[in-house]
DNA sequence: GAGAAGTACTGAACTATTTGAATAGGTGCG
DNA sequence: CGCACCTATTCAAATAGTTCAGTACTTCTC
């Protein structure tokens, strides 16, 4: 239901093939609506179907011939009625490693450790991905001066929203690294580690 | 595919019915697996079909008959099992009203303030039934105190998680509250606000 | 010059998730 | 008394999302 939506958001920025956008989609922005290539290939599908984005094909010299696709009033009409609508379902977070961390307390702790610290890396490195972004957006100005002037604000605001998720993710990390060595050596008053 | 390890691992706090389940899954815990009551009785289905979990018929006095389950062996064994394999799935965030905020810069600024209001009392709701879920477990004792000393700290790091992720949505509320009026009445020398 | 990996897309089958309704007695409110 | 909501579960149907494979040509690397 909100994929349609998802797609023209995307579109926003500007005409976009479907391997674009499943870039997008993937990697990129502070991804909010996980989709596939083949579900935004469908999407896009049904989309132009309705008249809410157009297609224009671009023959290319040494690719493919790829389909360009771009908002028309009718869409950009219907994402704005959507923006203004109130908010229908809540966040949906699905995190199969929460799980692993939920039932952590049988499992070898060393384990446990090498888990949370793939988990870390792997944020941080989402978040180095975002910071690039951002200063992409920025374009060398300030952000209170950006957020003050520039025309459009939400994918900043978004991208920030990412931002932080993966910052507190990373810190979630390390809180959990220090309660696993705290819990294997105690400190006692000498602060002797126990084999 | 990750439903199985979420009702175990939910499990893993004692016997319940699938009523009780959805309870759990809906409102309490840093729910970072969401699941409708029909998903959790096929489940449950299923995995007493398995042998992960076995039923126990309660009848009641005044209330409709209820099937507990609880973790046989096996499952207890298979759940340690996912716990300490690699995490296949990155987190997946579904978030409707982040779609919005993307695409807030074709609707009327009035209309944003409200949308972002009602999605901060909703993150500050949320974050107080937490903190009532970690008195609870953290039962008089201090967090390092617990951390340290006690059984299982997998639901409370988990906790943490859900406390942390909602902290911070209802502190981005607030930023974009505040980039939203910097926008209309941009700071002048004389800070006077314009009409 | 062979193999891997990238661009660009399509198709079919499958699994997961959501929605709506039905059953059936109990409790609380005015 | 009647209405709405709570406990507890089940069935059926619709929608959404995933997985696997295949086409076809290009560029990069060993």
């Amino acid at each position: 239901m909100s994929l349609k939506y998802a797609v023209l958001a995307a579109l926003l920025e500007g005409e976009a093939s479907g391997y674009e956008l499943s870039k997008v989609f993937d990697v990129s922005l502070a991804n909010f609506w996980p989709a596939t290539p083949q579900q935004l290939y469908r999407e896009l599908e049904r989309l132009a179907g309705d008249g809410l984005i157009e297609a224009r094909t671009v023959p290319q010299e040494r690719r493919p011939t790829k389909r360009l696709f771009s908002l028309t009033e009718a869409g950009r009409e219907q994402l704005r009625a959507f923006a203004a609508e109130p908010t229908r379902r809540p966040t949906a977070i699905r995190d199969e490693f929460l799980i692993k961390m939920q039932a952590m307390d049988g499992v070898d702790p060393d384990r446990v450790r090498e888990l949370v610290e793939e988990r870390r890396s792997w944020a941080l490195g989402k978040l180095a991905r975002y910071e690039r972004v951002r200063e992409r957006l920025l374009d060398g100005r300030g952000e209170e001066e950006h957020l003050r002037d520039s025309g459009r604000v939400g994918p900043y605001l978004t991208l920030l929203a990412g931002i932080t998720f993966e910052r507190e993710n990373a810190r979630w990390c390390e809180r959990v690294l220090t309660v696993l060595r705290e819990r294997r050596a105690p400190a006692g008053p000498a602060g002797q580690p126990l084999g």
